[in-house]
RNA sequence: GGAGGCUUCGCCUAGUCCGGUCUAUGGCGCCGCACUGCUAAUGCGGUUUGGGUUAAUCCCCAUCCCGGGUUCAAAUCCCGGAGCCUCCGCCA
């Protein structure tokens, strides 16, 4: 939800916003008529609940004479309290519904456009040159015994897989590895249901525009989540926020599902759209006026852990008629994917400003004390599946072994190359002492 | 799945049986003022959150877990729900 405040005081602001996004400029204006007969409703109920708080408190001063004119009087009033409040929840709903149409307000920086006219911020890493036909992850994976298409269609329908052998370490080595890079930076660990109330669904704008991918369980009335952006953001639902010492930071692990309704045909091989894969999302709280910097910061978070893992990528900024209904800006990494000769998403971050904690009733206290909207952000660290995904790739030899980042050795038992059949080796801590 | 208990303004708590200055009691914490070499102690005053109105204050409305209902009037009575706790059953 937007500030009212700023549709109140500046709708032109809002106006340019829906304009830049394609979206329905007339709604700014009903929600300004909406907002008008909400007061006006407000105001009329107010006014006669406090007359009829008067006229029962009379009822009980009333002499026995009096009491039967008084009584009536009283009566008529809480008819007409009745009534009023009717009208003031028709009006309170009608301004939530308009309320609720209306994206975020994009910044001013963001780029003119659509899908297609993503601005690359920069280009980091060289594309690897191959001296031998490369193959796509999926051909790499499946030569390795690390992933298995197959069976996962099997068990479980299209879309689904099972990570075997290397490929299961891997995502155990990408895990700790996100986990401890986030924790050194400061973020709080959390492992977040993945199950969440529609309340945390809601809030968190994923019934809107997203509905369509959300796998609901209908018989316990609960949302599987598509991100820990959901249970993350969720967690401090109704609270007032200590922000005095800085953003909050979490790094959120949990699996993820989608139910890629609208992406029939796409990306259909392998590990690059899947209805359920695990994540490392990082997720902050901030004041409002410190946004813009902690938007940069998980970007630089986000691109440090691709430089770690040593594979080539691209920064974008988002279009503003891309970006998401709650988002202000959006960053999204691409990297390298050689078997389809171009840059695909890896991660995205986005600054949500007050949106989403608005909705979901957010805040901190200000230097004067006052509770007020906090802002919300969100950053992908390593979506484990893609990831693995664009390594094998990036990283594929001639001979159809992986090279493994120096990164990533320590979380494999310290091997540099991934071959077919190798034994498998994994972090063991050092045993009781002898 | 079954039975019972609990939920009050940051925290603790009175009030709920028997509806009406509950415009919610007291304590802790916090803020201001007074006293005081300083601190402490003491005294006085203030201290939920949201909405409406306003230049701002004043003021008005709502808020006793949430949603309905009864009533002129609900923290209080009735119905439904949520969360927490205890016991039983089942279970990684």
């Amino acid at each position: 939800m937007i500030d009212l405040r700023l549709v109140r005081e500046h709708p032109d602001v809002v106006r340019a916003s829906q304009r830049a996004r394609g979206a329905d400029e007339s709604l700014v204006d009903k929600l300004l008529a909406a907002d008008v007969a909400r007061r006006e409703a407000v105001k009329r109920a107010d006014d006669l609940r406090g007359e009829q708080k008067a006229a029962s408190q009379a009822v009980r001063s009333a002499t026995p004479e009096e009491r039967p004119a008084v009584l009536d009087r009283a009566k008529a009033l809480a008819a007409q309290v009745k009534e009023a409040e009717e009208g003031e929840r028709a009006a309170d709903a009608a301004l939530r519904d308009v309320h609720l149409q209306i994206p975020n307000v994009v910044a001013d920086e963001v780029p003119p456009g659509g899908e297609d006219d993503a601005v690359t911020i920069r280009t980091v890493g060289d594309i690897p040159a191959y001296d031998f036909p490369v193959r796509d992850h999926l051909e790499v994976g499946e030569a390795l015994g690390a992933i298995d298409m197959e069976r996962g269609a099997k068990v479980s329908g299209a879309r689904f897989y099972f990570l075997t052998g290397p490929g299961a370490l891997l995502e155990f080595a990408l895990a700790q590895l996100a986990i401890g890079r986030a924790v050194a930076a400061g973020f709080t660990p959390v492992i977040a249901p993945a199950l969440v109330k529609p309340e945390a669904m809601e809030g968190t704008g994923f019934l809107g525009e997203h509905d369509e991918e959300v796998y609901r369980v209908e018989r316990d009335n609960l949302y599987l989540v598509g991100t820990s952006e959901v249970p993350l953001a969720a967690m401090h639902m109704d609270e007032v926020l200590d922000l005095s010492g800085g953003p909050r930071h979490y790094a959120g692990w949990s699996s993820c599902f989608r139910r890629e309704a609208g992406s029939y045909g796409k990306d259909t091989r392998g590990l690059i759209r899947v209805h359920w894969f695990d994540k490392v999302e990082m997720f902050s709280f901030s004041r409002p006026e410190d946004t813009a910097a902690e938007h940069l910061q998980l970007l630089a978070w986000e691109e440090e852990f691709l430089q770690a893992l040593e594979l080539p990528y691209r920064v974008v900024d988002i279009a503003a008629g891309d970006l998401g209904t709650s988002a202000v800006r959006k960053f999204d990494i691409e990297a390298w994917f050689p078997s389809q000769g171009t840059y695909r998403e890896l991660t995205s971050t986005s600054d949500c400003g007050t949106f989403q904690a608005r909705r979901l009733n957010i805040r901190y206290r200000d230097a004067d004390g006052k509770p007020q909207t906090a802002a919300t952000l969100n950053g992908t660290l390593c979506a484990v599946a893609r990831t693995i995904a664009c390594l094998l790739e990036v990283h594929q030899q001639a001979d159809g072994s992986v090279y493994v980042p120096v990164a990533l050795r320590p979380w494999l038992g310290g091997i540099d190359r991934i071959t077919a059949g190798m034994s498998l080796a994994a972090p063991i801590p050092p045993g009781p002492p002898a």
